[in-house]
DNA sequence: ATGCCTTAAAGGTTAAGA
């Protein structure tokens, strides 16, 4: 089965190369991230007429993500719990049967961005980390599958930037942020490109400045695996050729292959 | 990179992104 994530920098402009992706590998699931619309505008039906289950969160011009799926959705849950004043469409989780018809867990996410570092944008993002900390501790408990997939705008180490010294310091790649990740690891969950593959892998690249043409990248689009899901994971695919292509969103997409 | 492009949504430009 394979499990995705993408970052598509909005819905509308990327609907041909989302469809042509879909074509293309028939991926089960699907996370995407900045649809950038509301549900009400997103072309659900381009999705179900290839087959897909179609579940969104989104929000008018920003943010908003969404789950696709071959399988049928058992459960839905939107927003990331832990702050009713948080109005930012960034989490999306649906629950699905196995082949053995043991349940497994697919959480979507969109990790606030969090520069510039001196606004209010970075304590967002540290707090919203805080309360993914305490959702996926609550999960784990159950001791399912779980997958929590998406843009998670956290540089894990130097291997996944092309320069450490030009991001250092970033909301992305710096201590406050770092641990917060490391704490989700220390719960049991394992950076999924990193057990299975264990290569450099970026899965952005600025649109600015020649980024792609000078291979600027860093990778940012994680697969975070319970222990239940990296026994099953097989290999991780990172779909750098969708950066090359007509008009590409600035992340690809990032599949995880495995044995359910 | 003091945003060097690209997006959405507005509205003849602005805000946001990483």
């Amino acid at each position: 089965m394979q499990i995705a994530t993408w970052n598509i920098n909005g819905i509308k402009a990327r609907l041909p190369e989302v469809e042509y992706w879909l074509k293309e590998y028939k991926p089960e699931i699907v996370c995407l991230q900045e649809i950038k619309s509301i549900d009400e505008n997103f072309p659900r039906e381009v999705f179900e007429d290839l087959g897909y289950n179609v579940e969104t969160h989104g929000q008018k011009s920003f943010n908003g993500v969404a789950i696709l799926s071959l399988l049928p959705f058992e459960e839905v849950n939107r927003g990331l719990p832990g702050d009713d004043a948080d109005e930012q469409a960034r989490f999306i989780e649906g629950v699905f049967n196995g082949e053995n018809g043991a349940p497994f867990r697919v959480a979507g996410i969109y990790l606030p961005n969090g520069n510039p570092v001196d606004t209010p944008k970075f304590p967002y993002k540290l707090g919203w980390m805080d309360r993914l900390i305490d959702w996926t501790a609550e999960r784990l408990k159950l001791e399912e599958p779980l997958i929590v997939a998406g843009d998670y705008n956290i540089i894990p180490e130097s291997i996944d930037t092309h320069s450490h010294d030009d991001w250092w310091g970033d909301a992305l790649y710096r201590e406050e942020s770092l641990e917060r990740f490391r704490a989700l690891q220390a719960l049991g969950m394992t950076d999924g490109l990193r057990a299975a593959n264990n290569e450099q892998a970026y899965t952005f690249w600025d649109f600015q400045a020649g980024a792609w043409r000078r291979n600027n990248g860093i990778r940012i689009d994680h697969l975070m695996c319970s222990a239940q899901a990296t026994d099953m994971l097989e290999s991780v695919e990172v779909h750098k050729d969708m950066r090359g292509r007509e008009k590409p969103s600035d992340h690809v997409p990032v599949v995880g292959n495995f044995s359910f």
